[in-house]
DNA sequence: AGCCTCCAGATTGGATCCAATATTGAATAT
DNA sequence: ATATTCAATATTGGATCCAATCTGGAGGCT
């Protein structure tokens, strides 16, 4: 990538790019869990000032990816196997309430927009494309959360999903989940034009527990 | 030091002296919905630098009561009945699932913990003291909560707590309430004793409800 | 040795100042 | 009159400096 384009995508806040940094420092590991975080140094070697480092540790500090105490500082909070299968059943929780309520509102526009999304989905996952893969799985899903007209629920599954990004790009690298992902997403879809909210649930349901699984799996090696 | 004890005790720092102004000012309507924040007016009020002010707001923004928008500022997000009842329903879903998980793991020691925790809220109830009571009802509950040992999911009910922490202590203003708290409380230390989850888990729900319909007749009018 | 006190260095918290951006309103052209 | 441009102002974003607090170790005491 040219330094020019490199310019253009990044964001238009110091804070915003240190905190895409720190998210992606912090679940490649780079950070180690439970090490703290020395201000000085990252924001040097980001060359920003503390101000919007500090800024950005604050909203990473509301997703749960770091600790707080006063006067000793940040520190960066493991996500082991056991936080990964807690995120996911605690998204069960909130993701089933949202599609129940999503369900029965869901308009004819919705469903155009759901298809849209899923064909960008399949366009990417042929194309072996992950990080776009992974931007379009995400506009499916809050697509549909976004119909249950509960805002703050959604604000919440959002911050989830935020935690464990760096996750699902792993689970999108091979072939094999990417087709998966495509079928059970069609399979979504066929419950969700049907208005079968149990249906849609089960398959969800389902839909995160094979990304749990291989997930435990790489996380376990 | 435990996590409960640090729940009590007040942090010395400005921003979080701040966090709680701030979260006093927009839910009692002194900040208006949708108005903008400025950083200059709220932080010569509250003798403080604009620095401390922006990581409480940053904080706020995190927890959906304020919204924020690169160098345009923060704006107070409105916390209508039906975000109320929102948040209500959002914690009724994980509390259930905390307290599930906690039940059959429940210690001697815990209990007698709850004991401790109602005693005090039972002490401010009958004294009037509406902000210890405030406090000694979140140590009641998140002590229960905490057993589940999920930590996550008890960092979000925590978060959910925070965001209505003001409306609660206008529930606690009236002496009926804090009565019937008391009892409730005492049913609830009841089915925790009999480790009879689901009683426990309709106690609470119930103790919730008349929360939130009384708090609804008091923001009608 | 074990424990406390206290000092120096390290680190975070906060205040002030300057830069970058958005908004407002007046002047101009159509 | 309406739309547009552009300068003046208001507001937010960030850098630097100073203050407050924590940490770690040297020295003295029992």
């Amino acid at each position: 990538m040219s330094p020019l384009e490199e310019e253009r995508r990044r964001p238009p806040t110091a804070q915003q790019f240190v905190l895409g940094e720190l998210r992606r420092a912090i679940t490649t590991g780079r950070l180690r869990p439970g090490s703290p975080i020395r201000q000085d140094a990252l924001a040097e070697e980001f060359d920003v000032s503390r101000v919007p480092l500090r800024e950005a540790l604050k909203t990473l500090h509301g997703e749960g990816l770091v600790t707080y105490q006063a006067h000793r500082g940040y520190f960066v909070e493991t996500l082991s196997l056991d936080d990964l299968r807690e995120v996911y059943r605690i998204r069960e929780l909130l993701e089933e309430e949202a599609v129940r309520r999503a369900v029965p509102r869901l308009t004819a526009g919705d469903l155009a927009r759901l298809e849209r999304a899923q064909d960008e989905v399949e366009r990417a996952a042929a194309a072996g494309e992950v990080q776009e893969m992974a931007a379009a799985n995400r506009v499916f899903h809050l697509t549909l959360f976004e119909c249950a007209g509960m805002p703050r629920l959604v604000r919440l599954i959002r911050t989830l999903w935020d935690t464990t990004d760096a996750y699902r790009s792993m689970y999108y690298g091979d072939g094999g989940n990417r087709e998966r992902v495509v079928s059970e997403h069609r399979a979504v879809l066929g419950a969700l034009r049907a208005a079968d909210a149990d249906t849609a649930v089960r398959l969800l349901d389902e839909h995160r527990a094979h990304a749990v699984a291989a997930l435990s799996a790489v996380l376990d090696g």
